[in-house]
DNA sequence: TAAGTTTGTTAGATTTGTCTAAAATTTGAC
DNA sequence: GTCAAATTTTAGACAAATCTAACAAACTTA
């Protein structure tokens, strides 16, 4: 079962993450919504949609909003993982809030699997 | 005194980080090295000098060898710290050496410098 | 020092991601 | 049900970063 044999450019997760996020707070997507979470207009929105519609990562028919397939739903919540288990990390050594935010949504891109399995273990370990 | 009030692109910041290397480990940073260690073609390398000379953070006149500026060198070594601290965390917790030098190399160009100064404050004390 | 080789540059194309302006579609108020 | 307003899409431009192919300069060596 390969679930992601696609590799997304770092602003197509973002993409991804967003409509993901309005997914679950409104209970859908919409242009507008996601252009103004992500600080871009709404025409780089249309066009990031039509690229991961033809990736199979969302349902996208013109006009009507967006729907995350399996796919992309996988990736979202890779990323959601990631972002928690990095800005757990910088908030436990001291890093203002803010800055802990920015910083792990920018390294969750980044990161590798691995890094993120090794950061999970050692935080679990300082619990005890 | 102002240093450095140009924000440079990650690729751009890689050109720099690399010519410093090659100039402290071969005394020279010549066009083929620079494309080698990048994993990019030599058109790639000259058109970022340009634009590296431009900015200030080179001297570059064409057939010629490379020269950082001083303002350029404070970059690479910017960059420098970063990097070692990122990955003596990340060897700390376990991670691979090669995914440790990777992560950390990506990593370097997009965290606060503030969380820099968290994780070396951090690392510091698990020493004592 | 002239020829051939190596190294570096220029020209031009491609991809990605963004924008603005204008057109199309949908929504909602009457 | 029509029409104005809001939303979304299309068209076209631009910047960054890369590539290949072709050209230019510099080096080497005989």
């Amino acid at each position: 079962m390969n679930t992601e044999q696609v590799e997304l450019t770092k602003a197509l997760e973002m993409y991804v993450k967003v409509a993901y996020e309005l997914e679950e707070e409104l209970g859908v997507a919409t242009v507008s919504d996601m252009a103004e979470r992500l600080g871009v207009k709404a025409p780089s929105v249309t066009a990031a949609l039509q690229k991961l519609d033809s990736l199979g990562m969302v349902k996208y028919r013109r006009y009507q909003n967006v729907k995350l397939t399996r796919i992309g739903k996988t990736v979202a919540k890779k990323l959601h993982v990631r972002n928690k288990t990095l800005r757990d990390f910088l908030l436990m050594i001291g890093v203002d809030e803010n800055i802990a935010i920015t910083d792990a949504c920018e390294i969750e891109h980044v990161v590798n699997p691995e890094t993120i399995e090794k950061l999970t273990q050692y935080m679990k370990k300082l619990e005890e």
